[in-house]
DNA sequence: ATGTCC
């Protein structure tokens, strides 16, 4: 006997404990897959998730099934949560699959501070990062530059931040690939997406961008925690933001190329936002060398901040940020395709593998993975929300034969932002998350504090649990606010 | 996510 679960006439067998199948059936070229427990899976199957997530196995030259995991939830056109693994010589790409925000990611930076360290220097220290560390919507980076220096940005990637005295060499080695995307094209980037870019060089954003100063509060695998340098009670900071208004526009403006230039292909899909371009075309080259040119501005972008980080730790504490070993533990990207070799049916094949809220979860052993974690498996950071923990997961045995490499990337939200407006009052959550949680918080807009309150982002610990179990990513170290800065 | 519509 098979148990089914329906959803606004979608019906997803269980194939075994947290894996879901909505099985081919119609214009599907390759069934659908949800990682998720009983609890999640009601929660995903809420919006349009499902229908998306169906919608993308009719993307030509899908591989296995178009998988969705288990913080997923409905996006643009593709869902968030979403891994699309597609055939890069006979299939094709979509942004839509990639999302707005590319190379949206997060990075984790240690410090050998210990949260006695910080205790009542938390006001102090989240006012200098507010005012150090740009962000909100709009301009204002950590430095305004021209349309010429954006080009090197875009070529370059971590490259351009360490010649400019922002980086270090470890500091490159400890990005996913190395901080640089060999693809990268800055001709196929518009130039209205490189003046937007200009002025947002070192910025968070806004939405549920932020950087946050955490406390390490739960160690799970001693070994593997030490091979990431992490122990209890140990100050490290996270920072999450993307490509801003440069990837946004990349985005858009091949949307729109794609719409015009390939719309048979469009007229066989059933939601114009999967607008894709066939494998070996000419827009498939440029918008993968416009995309991989915004995912190097997007690392520059983090890198940036770190620099901020460090400036406002020496200031707050009063030591080098070498002094205090404030090193990247690694930068993961959760908004990207990445042509990437993988075994399908026996055979090694190069697939566009869209990660789109999801991020990569390489095992031990692949030579992807830092040299320096290569035994352990890569890291992977998953945000929760301000008032919940965050957690560092290792590459799980099983990613690669379950989901491409992949896992979950963050709580997910459960309901919309003008929801949580009418539900929350920003200086309230503020003020509670100070006096009930000794969480700092500060934030450019009440608002943004409203959308972002703990109580609209699902249950992190069952995401993570869930990764676990399936083997695709395990946990590691659980973090907990201290300070939070954000748009 | 996003100068929340060129």
């Amino acid at each position: 006997m098979t148990t089914t679960r329906e959803f606004q006439d979608i019906t997803l067998e269980r194939v075994r404990e947290h894996v879901w199948e909505i099985p081919k059936s119609g214009e599907m070229r390759v069934p659908a897959r949800v990682l998720a427990s009983e609890e999640l899976l009601e929660q995903i199957g809420d919006d349009k998730t499902l229908q998306q997530l169906k919608n993308a196995t009719q993307l030509p030259g899908m591989q296995k099934y178009a998988l969705c995991m288990p913080d997923g939830h409905q996006g643009y056109g593709f869902p968030v949560g979403g891994v699309g693994a597609i055939d890069a010589e006979e299939g094709c790409i979509s942004p839509g699959a990639v999302g707005f925000d590319i190379n949206c990611g997060v990075r984790m930076i240690r410090t050998n501070l210990t949260y006695e360290d910080l205790q009542g220097n938390e006001e102090e220290l989240v006012e200098t990062l507010f005012e150090n560390v740009p962000s909100g919507l709009g301009g204002g980076g950590v430095v305004e530059t021209d349309v010429k220096t954006v080009e090197e940005i875009l070529e370059r990637g971590l490259d351009w931040a360490i010649e400019e005295g922002y980086a270090t060499e470890a500091d490159r080695l400890h990005c996913e690939d190395e901080g640089r995307r060999p693809n990268a094209d800055a001709d196929a980037v518009s130039e209205k997406a490189k003046n937007r870019g200009k002025n947002q060089v070192g910025s968070l954003g806004s939405g549920n961008h932020f950087l946050e100063v955490q406390r390490v509060t739960d160690i799970y695998k001693e070994d593997v925690a030490e091979a990431f340098g992490l122990e209890a009670d140990q100050i490290v900071v996270l920072i999450h933001c993307g490509s801003r208004g440069l990837g946004h526009q990349v985005c858009s403006d091949y949307v729109r190329k794609i719409e015009q230039r390939h719309g048979d292909l469009l007229a066989e899909l059933p939601d114009k936002d999967l607008a894709a371009a066939p494998a070996g075309s000419e827009l498939a080259a440029e918008y993968y060398g416009a995309m991989g040119a915004a995912i190097n501005f997007a690392w520059v972008n983090r890198q940036l901040i770190t620099h901020q980080t460090r400036k406002v730790f020496e200031r707050v504490f009063g030591r080098d940020w070498q002094d205090m070993e404030m090193e990247l533990l690694y930068d993961v990207a959760h908004n990207i395709a990445k042509k990437e070799p993988h075994d399908v049916d026996g055979e090694t094949r190069e697939l566009y593998v869209h990660r789109k809220g999801a991020t990569r979860a390489f095992p031990a052993g692949r030579e992807e993975v830092p040299r320096a974690y290569r035994d352990v498996g890569q890291p992977v950071i998953i945000p929760g929300s301000m008032g919940a923990g965050s957690y560092v997961l290792r590459g799980g045995a099983e990613s690669m034969q379950e989901t491409f490499g992949s896992t979950a990337h963050g709580a997910g939200r459960t309901m919309s932002r003008t929801q949580a407006k009418q539900d929350y009052w920003g200086e309230t959550v503020q003020d509670e998350l100070q006096e009930q949680n000794q969480i700092y918080v500060k934030a450019q807009s009440g608002a943004t504090i409203a959308e972002e309150a703990p109580g609209v982002y699902k249950d992190v610990d069952e995401v993570v649990r869930v990764s676990e179990e399936l083997g695709i990513g395990d946990a590691v170290a659980r973090t907990f606010p201290v300070c939070n800065i954000k748009g």
